[in-house]
This record gives structure tokens, C-alpha cells and sequence, in this order.
DNA sequence: ACGTTTTGCCAAATCGTCTTGGCGCCAGAG
DNA sequence: CTCTGGCGCCAAGACGATTTGGCAAAACGT
């Protein structure tokens, strides 16, 4: 037998607050909802009110999307959650800025797709259910091409820019990111600067590859002659800077400064380090880059790494979404154009001033 | 100006269909929900079928939620998503098991509460939204003391049991967990196994303990020698192992296996053990918990830990959801008590037999 | 041939809200 | 006193589905 504590609640209507105010439904909803162009006398606006405070009077959403043609709800559409670490943050910002909207986030979990095309079916899901917009998600694209679908309602991409240059879209500057990492380097007075880059075709190995050659040739500082390559992981990390550090020959010859292309190539940076009796950032600074929680915190010493706009792109995604549905005009324009956000540098405690010494070989001019 | 591309689609209505297929709305309902004690013509059943595919007719969900009283959809409340780590997990697997239900999920992000009292706002928003059912996950909790709103609705908790005893819950084994290491460790051969334990007090941290001492216990061995406390995040691990392995006054005296609170510890624990010469696994066998990406796999060697069922927890709490809603009598039944699910150990490569030696001092009798 | 089922379908009510159009009343103007 | 025009409020009609109750026609039994 169930327990039947399990009342179902009695819920108090429209028609309830009408009642109990002593006025009509149209009244109630005109009060409560600031209806313009339409007069109500003070003294009847309070007696709604009062009544519709007591009661605990919640206008049912369904009833009100059926009429109004909006379900107060965002679908978000994001390629494996669980995968990619940080997508929780995303979820987080979008979420966020939908309440503040006092809009709903549904969400949908996509298997990764390694095509340009998005599925139909997920954004359907949403449009069945009459969402009055839709975000997807993308973490390994450049560019995406989303289904007819998409097309008939607000939508934003967040990630990678759409091929047809019709949806906005928000991706992380991941080159300026990585410039603005050497730049800080190279304004401590490193010359010697490595990069630990990633062997996968992804955009951020593109992006982030490209800001720092952009940077270093910006300082005239030789963009490939620290440039090692490896499996975007721990091991690879290892790999590339046990590489790096034993083709050295000399103290003088070894990069003052080494910026990874993620974390977890820090990560095995840090050990590659260590194991060689040389110490961060004392011998050797290093950068990262994803600021992926927990590992720049619990690296030691700290690592300064560079921090992707997650959050951002999910609050901003959401903000676009809302000027498109309300057709504000600055919102949905040039949407070709996709907005890069900035991704800051985090500073911990893994960069220090390179030790003196005086000019050196690896300036061109 | 806006580009006008952005049609709004013309939704193709039930009414639609019926006219397509020369019969009532009425009947089209019928036969596309299978509505039981109904009776229609194959051949009229075929016709709308064809007419309801051809004209790409999906039901409007405000609509029939509207009528039905269903919104089809799940709510989910969790704490700081962002701050914990595996929250994505969960989301994922309630998302999962909710498509496979043909239901949404929604999703709202509450601030972190040290309080037992669950804030009534979120929820309310979800009934607002007329949601089907709710879940709360909670992270640091024991018990939780949920508002009279989620009793008037299914509801389910993660993570934490309802201090009435009212609502169904689901939460990690954490004990048993922590017990099974133990065992593992005994029938590889350890005997001194050492214990990292966390400072701060949360159900995980006692639940891991007992774990650990139950073990300890049960196969013979000293529960007190090897445990020490740290802050749980890789500095309390590396301080703590620290300690731990200069306080052995000699080889015969250092714990062979070393299991700690959680990954980030043992990240800590593993620097500690590098920096003394030690080898893992050879000198000492290293376990930690959570399975927290990315560091077992980031870590060298890779780190056996226990992993949380993080992703079951979301299905399990959807699954007994549908089970309330739909009434079936196996689901909702005593409440009071939380369903344990277990924490499997995930091996990797930080655990061997110890180096060959003798009977030793730990055993009690 | 004449009731009685059974079969196949439909009209209308319903869910709870928003929205359109209009109706009575009172005050001031003519 | 009548007319006019604003003011304050409301009745009724959407919105798009499901569900209830019933009505013809066909099938069946005698």
C-alpha cells in the first residue's frame, strides 16, 4: 500500500482569484499581468492583488503558452556533456541568464558528431515542445551546419560559427588568448618562449598555435624553433618537454618560459620538470591553458593558465536569444559575424622572471 | 534591417491532418495516441497515419499538456553545478533516461546551502511549469529537509535522504565503497595500508572512514596506526603523506598501500611519494576516490580509484520517477529508505602486490 | 421483417489563460 | 434634459489538443 500523505495539490486558478476579489477573470489578468492600454481603478488593482497574494495564485504556464505562443522555455543542446569538461559551466551561465528572464532551460545531451551537419532531431525535440529558442553547443567544430529547422526559430550557436552564416554564434579567441600569454611572458623579459603544441586537428590547436606565432613574431622573437608537438593529454605534455629539455644543450639554450597548449599537457610538463631537477618557476616558467578545474589548483606550485568563457558564452548566448525573440533590433544582426569572447589569463604561481642573463641568440632582426 | 529569412514556420495542427485525411479531429486523436476503448477502420487508421507523416504533424505539447494535466517534462534542481565536479554526470544520466521516457528535462542551478532546508523557489518554479516531477541533488548533505511543495508532487532526492523519511532518494555507497579498496588491497597482499583521510565534515568523509575501518577490521588489521588527516585537495594529500611516510622509522615501518580520500589527495600524495625517491606502485600502491576527470588518467601512473555513480544516480532518479508518476506499485514505497548504489573501483595502474617480506607487526589477534 | 448489438465515427465540452470588442455609468457640455 | 466621451469592467472567443457521450449504419439474431 502507498502511503497517501502524497495529496494532490488543489490548484488555485484564475477563476479563483476572480472570485474571491469579486471581480472578472479578464480583470484578474489585465491586473496581474500590467496589461496596457487597459485602466483599472487603484482599489480594484489592490483587491486583486491582496487576493491573488493569499490564494498563492501561480498562472499555469501551459495555459498561458497555448494562448500567448511561447512556452517561457530555451532549449539547449549541448555534444556530450559528460566528455567535455567544461560544459557544465556552459549550462551554468545559460541557465542563469535564463532566470534572470524568468525563462526555463531544458536540455538535451547530443552524442559528439564528428560531421558539420547537426542532427534534426534533437532540435525537433525542442520545437515539438514549442521552445521559444534553441542553443546548440559544439566543442571540436569550426563550423556547423544546422538543419532547415533551426532556421524557423531564434537561435544561437555557441562554439562554432554556422556555414551559412545565418545563425550567431559565440566562440572563445583562442588566438588572442595564446598571444596574450606570450606577450605577458615576453613583457617579464622572457626571450626563449616554448610551445608545447597539441597533434590534433581541432580549431584550438589551430587558434592557439596561431596566437603565439603571431605573438612572438610581434616581439621578433623566432616563432618555431620552440615549438614541439604532442598527444593533447598528461602524456603527451610529458613527452614533448622531456623532448624540449634534453635537446638543450646548454643552460643557455634552454626556453626560460613553456606554454601549453591545455593543462593536462602541463600537467605532464610539471612532471618532465621535476624529473630533471629543475624547478617551476624558479628554472622554468609554465602556462596552460582551459584553467580545467581541479588541475591548476592542485598542480604545485599553482598553474597560471588561461581560462576559457564558458560561462560566458552560455550567458551570452542566452542574452542574444532574448534580444532575437523580442526583435530588438541591435540582436540577429550580421549574424555571419560570429562574437569571439575573451579568454583571460588566470595567474597563479607558475611564472616568475626568467634568471639574468644577457642578450640572446634566439631574437632575429 | 534584419534579414527576413527567419520565416516563422507555419505548425501544421491536428486539424490539418483530419482535413488531409477526411475525418474528424476527433478520430485522428484516437488512432494517433491509440487511445483504448476506441474502435477504427484499419483502412481509416492507415489513412490518417499517412496523413499525419506526410504532413510532418507533431502535437503541440502546451496543448495536450494543457488537457492532460502533464507537462512532460522533469525538473532538476542542482547545487552549483559548477562547483562539483561530476554534477554534469548526473545531469547526464537523468537527461538520458528522460528521452528514453519521451521526456524533457529542465534544469535549475541553486547556490550552494549549508543548511538542511531546502529553499522552496526553485521548486516552486518548476511547479509553476507544471513539471511532472522534481529532483534535488544535493552534494555535502546528509539529510535534507525538502519544502511542503515537493510533497505535493513526485519527487525524488540525490545525494541525500529526506529527514521525514517522505521522499524516495538515492546516494552513493560511499562506505562500502571505501570498504571494497581495503579488500582489494588485503588480497593482493598488503597489510600495512595506510588511510588519507579529509578534515572537513561531510557525510563522505565518515562514510569513506568507516569504510576503511570495517575493512581494516575484518581482515585482521590495526584500524588507527595508518590514518592520517588532511585538508582534502592535493596540498592536504601531499602533507598528509608527507608525515605519513617520515614518521616510518624504517622500511619495514612504511605502509605498502596508501588510499586516499579523493584523486585530488592522491595527486598530492603522489608528489610526496616522488620527492622521497619512492616508486608507484613498486615502493607503495596508491588509491584514491571519485574518479575525478581528468586526474587518474593525467596522473603517472594512471590512478586506480573508486568512481561514484554519478550517472546512475540521475537514471535511477528519473526511472523512480516515471515509476511515482505512472503509479506503479513497486515505486514510492518506503521512502525512508535511500537506496545505496555502489562506488565500483575503477583499476588502473597505482596498485601492485607489495615487495616480498614476512609476517609483520600490523596484524592484530 | 424487426429489434438488438456492434462498429465506426464525430460534435461538443474541456483544460486555464490571454485578448478582443463592447457595455453601462457618470461627468461635463450644449 | 439630452448628448457625448472617457472610465472601469466584463463576456465571450481564441489557443490546440484530449475526452465524453452519442448517433447513424451495418451486422446479427429470430
Amino acid at each position: 500500500m502507498r502511503t497517501e500523505s502524497r495529496v494532490t495539490r488543489k490548484q488555485v486558478g484564475i477563476r479563483d482569484v476572480a472570485a474571491a476579489a469579486g471581480v472578472s477573470v479578464t480583470t484578474v489578468s489585465h491586473v496581474l499581468n500590467d496589461t496596457p492600454h487597459t485602466r483599472t481603478s487603484d482599489d480594484t488593482r489592490g483587491r486583486v492583488k491582496a487576493a491573488a497574494e493569499k490564494l498563492g495564485y501561480q498562472p499555469n504556464r501551459l495555459a498561458r503558452g497555448l494562448r500567448t505562443q511561447a512556452s517561457e522555455m530555451l532549449g539547449l543542446i549541448t555534444e556530450e556533456i559528460a566528455t567535455t569538461p567544461h560544459a557544465g559551466k556552459i549550462i551554468l551561465g545559460a541557465q542563469e541568464e535564463a532566470s534572470r528572464n524568468n525563462l526555463m532551460l531544458a536540455i538535451i545531451n547530443s552524442s559528439l558528431n564528428p560531421a558539420v551537419d547537426i542532427d534534426a532531431t534533437e532540435v525537433q525535440a525542442f520545437l515539438d515542445r514549442q521552445a521559444d529558442g534553441v542553443i546548440y553547443a559544439t566543442v571540436y567544430h569550426d563550423e556547423v551546419n544546422p538543419p532547415e529547422e533551426m532556421l524557423g526559430v531564434p537561435a544561437v550557436l555557441i562554439g562554432a560559427r554556422d556555414v551559412r552564416r545565418e545563425i550567431p554564434s559565440f566562440i572563445p579567441d583562442e588566438r588572442s588568448g595564446a598571444a596574450s600569454v606570450i606577450d605577458m611572458l615576453v613583457s617579464r623579459g622572457h626571450r626563449r618562449i616554448a610551445f608545447a603544441a597539441s597533434s590534433v586537428d581541432v580549431p584550438a590547436t589551430r587558434g592557439r598555435l596561431l596566437g603565439y606565432r603571431d605573438a612572438m613574431l610581434a616581439a621578433g622573437l623566432d616563432p618555431d624553433r620552440f615549438v614541439v608537438e604532442g598527444e593533447a593529454e598528461a602524456s603527451g605534455g610529458y613527452d614533448a618537454t622531456a623532448r624540449l629539455l634534453d635537446v638543450a644543450a646548454s643552460h643557455d639554450q634552454r626556453p626560460t618560459a613553456l606554454f601549453c597548449y591545455n593543462d593536462r599537457m602541463a600537467m605532464g610538463a610539471y612532471r618532465a620538470i621535476a624529473e630533471r631537477g629543475l624547478s617551476i618557476p624558479a628554472d622554468i616558467s609554465v602556462v596552460g591553458f582551459d584553467d580545467q578545474d581541479p588541475i591548476p589548483t592542485s598542480l604545485f606550485p599553482p598553474l597560471t593558465t588561461v581560462a576559457l568563457p564558458h560561462y560566458e558564452m552560455g550567458a551570452r548566448a542566452v542574452a542574444e536569444l532574448m534580444g532575437i525573440i523580442q526583435r530588438r533590433p541591435e540582436h540577429g544582426l550580421l549574424p555571419g559575424h560570429p562574437t569571439l569572447l575573451t579568454c583571460p589569463i588566470v595567474h597563479r604561481e607558475s611564472v616568475a622572471a626568467p634568471t639574468g642573463q644577457g642578450r640572446d641568440d634566439s631574437e632575429i632582426d
